[in-house]
RNA sequence: GGUCUCUUGGCCGAGUGGCUAGGCAGCGGUCUGCAAAACCGCGUACGGCGGUUCGAAUCCGCCAGAGACCUCCA
């Protein structure tokens, strides 16, 4: 199959096809959480979006090596450079170890990610782990000549950077509306311009996240990890670098900056970022006190929550808008989410069912071409699963006779149902349990629906009915078939 | 205040200079003892006002509203 896999890149502000570095393989860095609280609906979006991304550049061929970082230290709590870390904060309001935030942090990261289906990546590299890159990239950044001490921390000189090179490219603002527009800081007499960021951090006598350098005892500044660890890993020049919306500035901007300095050219080919999820309009996130954590919503401990929402639920749902548009949540719009999920999956039950005819009075093919030409224009998964949907009509009509379908088309259909639903959207069936306990439950309802089957046939609908309606209250969905019945567990 | 983005039917959400997704909800029909499910049909939406055009929801301008970034945030 020829593809052409179009990409928005957030520099060019344009789609561009897509091509490796090098053939055949590629480079994917994306910035993770910060492990200081409990996930949330807002770290599930990158999340899913890079792992469609991760998934979709498999399934087309390429070895991806995935790297996604946890940072543990260097993201400060308060203004520009100032105030406390916020791992650290977090481990004085809990009387923790730094240490131990991280730790319990990055678990329950992990453990919602695979609720969520997200594939681990290749390398999940942390901050506290490549202290000694940083303080190598530093270096770097310094014999450049666009960084300079000052009582212990290093800077970034973005003036004298901005000079030589384009600053604000990524994020479409000039250094002069920058200058006129920041807002003065205390404490930062030791920068040069309010415009430049620590690269290098001394710590204060009470700050416990410290280590030592020639410049002082202290810290790395927050945007330096991710390109001390990307070059690490992916080289200093790699395909593609993802993240929320809300990093382009400052965080990606000083990263372009930070790897200029340091290499002497741009590390990143494409720039990615995902849109944030909204409530009630506005953007869900920690410091703004409205974000619901995973577990809430799993759970349906919430009161903004009407009831709990599977894991699949929340991630059919990110799959059903574009990853660039903001998307709002709502209970109504979770609940819309998890009954057309609901029909999707059906219909792949329904199909494993069908028999072939000898002709196919329906186009796979043509089904096939649209769902990848979603994919190829920039992932576009809300109109592939549209096209899928289309397709669960055509699965239904099979399924009722009002159409046919030659065996090589449903080889086909089944393979594209596998593909996109399973391997690309990476969701799941509900998993049944099949152990003894259950097959003597599974029996026990089949015997109560047989004898349901005795009764209808002797027209006596009240037996019928009464075994049906209190099987439904006990929460049990009963049809009626051709052949039969079917049952399943609500 | 500066920069930028968005505004689509009851809800969510694609898309785009003419052929006007999809899901959820709703209505009508087929099927069924009745249901459920499924299938078929139905709603002609694009903030307002102008302009460009044979033709705009799609391009331009103005206005209104909302949001994002400018400070930690996915």
């Amino acid at each position: 199959m020829k593809n052409q896999f179009q990409v928005y890149n957030t520099l060019s502000r344009k789609k561009e096809v897509f091509k490796p570095l090098h053939p055949g393989k590629v480079g994917l860095y994306v910035c993770g959480p910060t492990v200081y609280g409990k996930a949330h609906l807002g770290h599930a979006r990158p999340a899913v979006t890079f792992d469609l991304l991760f998934r979709y550049l498999k399934h087309l061929g390429y070895k991806v090596r995935y790297v996604r970082n946890i940072t543990d230290v260097g993201h400060l709590a308060n203004d520009a450079d100032e105030g406390e870390d916020k791992i650290a904060k977090k481990a004085r309001l809990d009387e923790l170890e730094p240490m131990e935030i991280v730790q319990i942090y990055t678990n329950d990261y992990h453990k919602n990610m695979e609720k969520l289906n997200v594939l681990p990546p290749s390398i999940e590299p942390r901050a506290t782990g490549h202290i000694m890159e940083q303080i190598a990239t530093v270096e770097k950044i310094l014999d450049s000549g666009y960084a300079y001490e000052s009582n212990g921390s290093v800077y970034f000189d973005v003036e004298k950077y901005a000079k030589d090179h384009p600053y604000g490219q990524l994020s479409g603002r000039k250094i002069e509306d920058m200058q006129s527009n920041t807002r003065a800081l205390e404490g930062q007499d030791e920068k040069h311009s309010p415009l430049d960021f620590a690269i290098w951090k001394k710590a204060a006598p009470e700050h416990i996240m410290r280590w030592s350098s020639k410049w002082s005892d202290g810290f790395p500044g927050w945007h330096l990890e991710c390109t001390a660890m990307s070059s690490k890993y992916l080289g200093d020049t790699f395909d593609i670098h993802g993240g929320g919306m809300d990093l382009i500035f400052p965080h990606h901007e000083a990263e372009i900056a930070q790897s200029k300095a340091a290499f002497g050219h741009n590390s990143v080919r494409y720039w990615m970022h995902n849109n944030m999820i909204t409530l009630n309009g506005q953007k869900m996130g920690k410091s703004l006190g409205n974000a619901i954590s995973l577990d809430d919503f799993f759970d349906g401990n919430h009161p903004l929550l009407e009831k709990a929402y599977t894991p699949m639920t929340i991630r059919f749902f990110m799959l059903t808008a574009h990853y660039r548009s903001t998307l709002d949540f709502s209970n109504e719009a979770l609940q819309a989410a998890e009954k057309g999920l609901e029909r999707l999956l059906k219909a792949v039950e329904t199909l494993e069912q069908i028999q072939p005819d000898k002709q196919s009075t329906i186009n796979i093919t043509e089904l096939k071409s649209k769902c990848y030409a979603a994919m190829d224009d920039d992932m576009n998964s809300p109109i592939a699963i549209a096209h899928l949907f289309d397709g669960v009509k055509i699965i239904n009509s099979i399924s009722d006779k009002k159409a046919s379908i030659s065996s090589t088309d449903l080889e086909e259909l089944k393979s594209l149902y596998a593909t996109f639903i399973f391997d690309l959207f990476g969701l799941q069936k509900v998993e049944t349990k099949s152990d003894s306990n259950s097959s003597a439950y599974e029996g026990a309802i089949d015997l109560l629906l047989q004898l349901r089957m005795e009764a209808k046939a002797n027209k006596d609908w009240a037996t019928s009915d009464k075994i049906r309606d209190e099987l439904t209250k006990l929460g049990f969905e009963v049809k009626d078939t051709k052949d039969g019945f079917s049952w399943e567990l609500k």
